[in-house]
DNA sequence: TAGATTGTTAATCGATTAACAATC
DNA sequence: TAGATTGTTAATCGATTAACAATC
């Protein structure tokens, strides 16, 4: 544990949850072994692309045998640090937030909501799986009394930018975006946005194209 | 129009959603022209990326000039095919759904909700912006009847491959799923995928990368 | 005209794929 | 041992960056 892997490129980390989730999908099925040819046909990336991007955190395999699927499983899971648990918010109370926080993955993988905040009264003082939504007034108080660790921004647009700054001022780590803007923090605090739009604009160009080529 | 940009690049397609934003951005700033080498500081991407990029798509520049800040963004919109409108229905009305249906960009872009589907009888017979949560059984008799374009998957994974099969043979062209699960559907229904637990083991990655290093 | 900036070609860089020796 | 499959190097492919002539 404990390896440096920041030599390895973005485009194999990103893999990485993919792999991750189908390593899960086999050991429900009950299958404990597995060659890179084997996975490449269920995941679609090429055999060679899954040896590489395994070795880049070290020999899981074996040759002759293959992968082990729990220990493989394992090993990713820790390089992706889910065998920790980080301390959350939610800001914004509405659908989105509502939805992160019931999101199965969310609450399976560690991440520990300790509350949401809204500004909308008839929000304050409901409860979602039992965790309060509180007054937006109190974030910065709330965040430092509980070691806060992520923020998840589901606000609209146009207050994204000044609570990331709010997030940011109160020391979180990290922040996940879901507001369709960039926001700008400094550098010290990682932020992973989730960009719907993005994906909605990408599903029409996709339609779009195909409808301008069959005329 | 309906020019064929079937040789460009994903790489490039996929930064298309964010020049929108951007030239959306300074068009509400009044800011009428802009330089590859401006947009470069704002958007972070390289100045010769982004002649690269746009090049693609046509010279909608002028030397010594640079872009029509209008021009570029209506451009851009159309081969995003942002001025056409599409159909749509979201399968599963809980938070998620209901979040979908109300997200500003999917509105304001030209995504025309017809309905929502769910099972649960609590759900059905409700409105989200005046519009229907109907029962599941009747997605495929609603589809045909209302030459529906897209589905949108927010349901739970478990039943997500079903879901995807029954629009599937309805004849959408095009699947938005929210499940994190990779379907399977015939190759000429176009799929994108929004995997919010892949951001999210991301984040985690990250934050515990930045960790190790620190000790 | 002189200055600015694009469009576009060439050079570089990085990521993916192929090949195969090592070895279980 | 023979067969299978990894780990790893080398080859290929594609994407990004640099450079600069064209031109507004």
């Amino acid at each position: 544990m404990n390896r440096d892997f920041s030599n390895v490129s973005m485009a194999v980390i990103r893999r990485l949850p993919k792999y991750h989730r189908y390593l899960k999908d086999l050991l429900e099925k009950e299958v404990y072994r597995i060659s890179s040819r084997e996975l490449s046909k269920l995941i679609g990336f090429t055999a060679s692309q899954i040896r590489q991007d395994l070795n880049c955190f070290g020999g899981f395999g074996q040759q002759g045998y293959g992968y082990n699927v729990e220990e493989l499983y394992q090993e990713i899971g820790k390089i992706l640090g889910l065998n920790k648990t980080y301390t959350t918010v939610i800001i914004g109370a509405g659908n989105l937030g509502q939805a992160i926080a019931n999101y199965p993955s969310f609450i399976k993988y560690g991440f520990k909501l300790m509350g949401l905040f809204d500004i909308n009264p008839k929000l304050i003082g409901m409860k979602i799986r039992d965790i309060d939504i509180l007054d937006l007034d109190y974030l910065e108080e709330y965040i430092s009394k509980n070691k806060v660790e992520i923020g998840i921004i589901c606000t609209p647009k146009e207050v994204a930018q000044e609570v990331a700054e709010r997030l940011a001022d109160s020391n979180v780590k990290g922040i996940w975006n879901f507001a369709p803007v960039d926001i700008k923090v400094p550098k010290e605090i990682i932020v992973e946005n989730v960009h719907l739009s993005e994906s909605l604009f990408i599903l029409s160009y996709l339609l779009n194209e195909k409808e301008n080529l069959q005329g």
